[in-house]
DNA sequence: GCCGTTTATCTTACGTGTAAACTATATTTG
DNA sequence: CAAATATAGTTTACACGTAAGATAAACGGC
């Protein structure tokens, strides 16, 4: 009764890749909703404030932002022109090159960051809780490595 | 020099996490791509001609389906126009209630999934060709009992 | 310095996701 | 049975994703 028509590794690799696809996809959705819920911000928000806190002195580019989130330049103008109007981020005109920007997170991103970050590590670990700390590292490790041989 | 702001629990979550985050969002993205290249569709549609594939003899109404994509009812109307366009659905008046309808995936629709799921395969094989087959269904039968965890 | 090319960002058009209000039909309940 | 409620699907408004083309500034070769 076995299914003939893809290998042995063809199946694996399926049903590994649907378990992988609803199992983030859901974490995803969990964690987004209470990002939402807790501070009115959505996990992309909180992507690009990380971003900008990690670089906080300095700032970041557009350009430089849009490759550290894999996100398109196209995207990137109207969800920061969204945050620039909640004050979450400056923008300001870069003295050597007219054609450039330099973001920053503001005070007021600073804060609801850290307040997002703390929650964040409450409700990861909260998700992640039926599970063996040993485990996490090993499937930490698997996925760092399977990640780079995707390029 | 360990940071002490998160115990080790939630750093090692955090950092689970993140890699989970970042390898199913590129391995989504590749097959994304390749299905666009080659079928001109998308994982959306995959996921539907999916669904309606398993049950090409009774079909799904509306509702059923949106409840097995775990997407929003409002979406999924503008979806399957736009593939009823395509004639890869069809959708027909319910008899015994009128406000249903029933989805049925068209020949057409059936002859394009195929094609693209005998792809599919091939391409998360090739994904997923530097993990070893045990440590796959290792893997696999880690997150489903996750993923039951989160709810 | 001028001209063609590259770069940074924006704009537009569109597909897809959510939430909330709306319409039409079914069902439940007094 | 009539009124209240629930359900199926659509519509609307908006956030966010991509791709392609436009614009302005910077760069590089001559």
């Amino acid at each position: 009764m076995t299914e003939n028509k893809y290998t042995e590794r063809q199946r694996e690799s399926l049903k590994l890749w649907i378990e992988l696809v609803r199992y983030s996809g859901k974490l995803e959705q969990i964690i987004d909703e209470k990002l939402r819920q807790h501070h009115g911000q959505n996990i992309s928000r909180f992507d690009v404030l990380s971003q900008l806190e990690r670089e906080r002195k300095t700032g970041l580019t557009i350009g430089e932002l849009a490759g550290r989130l894999i996100a398109s330049k196209g995207n990137i103008t109207g969800l920061l022109d969204r945050m620039l109007k909640d004050a979450l981020i400056t923008k300001t005109a870069k003295k050597d090159d007219k054609r450039s920007y330099i973001i920053n997170i503001s005070d007021k991103g600073l804060l609801i960051f850290k307040a997002m970050a703390d929650n964040n590590a409450k409700w990861i670990e909260q998700s992640l809780q039926s599970i063996d700390i040993d485990n996490m590292k090993e499937f930490t490790k698997f996925l760092s490595t399977a990640r780079v041989s995707l390029d």
